[in-house]
DNA sequence: CGTAAATGGAACGTGCCGTGCCGTTATTTC
DNA sequence: GAAATAACGGCACGGCACGTTCCATTTACG
């Protein structure tokens, strides 16, 4: 790609946009090829011809450039709309598992949460940005409900919860396996229940 | 507690318990203390007065010590026999939230789980301790079903799954809030669908 | 033109990793 | 009983990553 490319120099008394790209270029192909045991600020600043300082002087933590990243990326499937909840629901897991599995996006929240086991602020970052999809997911529990086919005590938030429960664990745990069969089955039992 | 102890000297061509033993208990005391981020081998070797290659003499990596310590320790919250699945379902999450709050088993299994998206002997030893876990709290719905309270076409197995991401996700998002409410609410909706 | 600020590079101190080596201790083997 | 074996804690090492400091260079701005 950027063969021999000279050092960037400075373009003034002012950030140089190539070298914050090509930062975040860096961390997120790192994230990607190598997962989280291959991201370190060094390995970063040497894949980005950078120097440490360039990314510390404007990322303040290995967290908050891992937070950027994650930001910036997140592939957000979005919520299907077939007038069928299970439908729905199934194509949801569908589309989210094949987006984890088939670009970064897996890996950056594997080790968003995995940093959020000891950063407090990846923590709070990765709980803002499950509060949010999970109201987007709600959405689709509340067209379904529109459509008269819920029942009327079931709360869409939690119902998206369990959705991103059962998504993230699968996640945590590796097993992001494209097997119709199984999310459909899935999709049933956690709708099953809310059906009138 | 153990004040002015000598340092353990060798007991001759043979593994001393006692330094086994203290690296054990101070690996685990500094889980339940200050988490992962304090957890390394270096601090666990102060804490329990031993040598580090006393450590790995035994312990071939980090990984496999916090996964000993995992192992002895699993606090395995009961999964209860109320006669009504809901009831069963809500205080079998009430126990274990109250386990991972106030025992180190919390911690620990955040640590093992953020340990394991990086090493794969870690995510192979949280696979087969989920599976064996869901295993037992699927007898409570297997139950259910003998009492004829579930439906027929009710898999335990991935009923058991929903209920454990459900207390994974809020395990790792650092949620164990002690709130009967939610709690009862999240057992309702776990368990409405699949009552006959 | 001079000041200010950003750049990459080099070097630094700290901390942890995992591994040698050491003298000491005591069991096991001959 | 003597010698070989092996675990113990300690020290020190090379390696790596962290986060920081200093540097010469480059360019925008006043």
């Amino acid at each position: 790609m950027d063969k021999a490319s000279q050092p960037r120099k400075s373009i003034g008394a002012r950030r140089n946009p190539a070298s914050a790209d090509a930062i975040r270029k860096a961390a997120e192909a790192i994230l990607r090829e190598d997962g989280y045991a291959g991201f370190s600020i060094e390995a970063v600043a040497r894949r980005a011809r950078a120097g440490k300082p360039t990314i510390y002087r404007w990322w303040p933590s290995k967290a908050a450039l891992l937070l950027e990243v994650y930001q910036g990326q997140k592939g957000n499937a979005a919520a299907p709309d077939t007038g069928s909840l299970e439908e729905d629901v199934f194509l949801f897991l569908r589309n989210l598992f094949g987006l984890w599995r088939e670009t970064s996006a897996g890996n950056i929240f594997r080790s968003v949460l995995a940093e959020a086991q000891t950063d407090a602020a990846a923590l709070d970052a990765v709980r803002a940005y499950r509060t949010e999809r999970q109201a987007h997911t709600g959405r689709m529990m509340e067209r379904a409900k529109m459509r008269g086919e819920l029942r009327d005590d079931v709360d869409p938030a939690l119902a998206a919860e369990l959705i991103g429960s059962f998504a993230l664990s699968h996640l945590l745990m590796d097993r992001l396996e494209d097997d119709p069969e199984s999310l459909r089955k899935a999709a049933r039992h956690l709708c099953g229940s809310w059906l009138k």
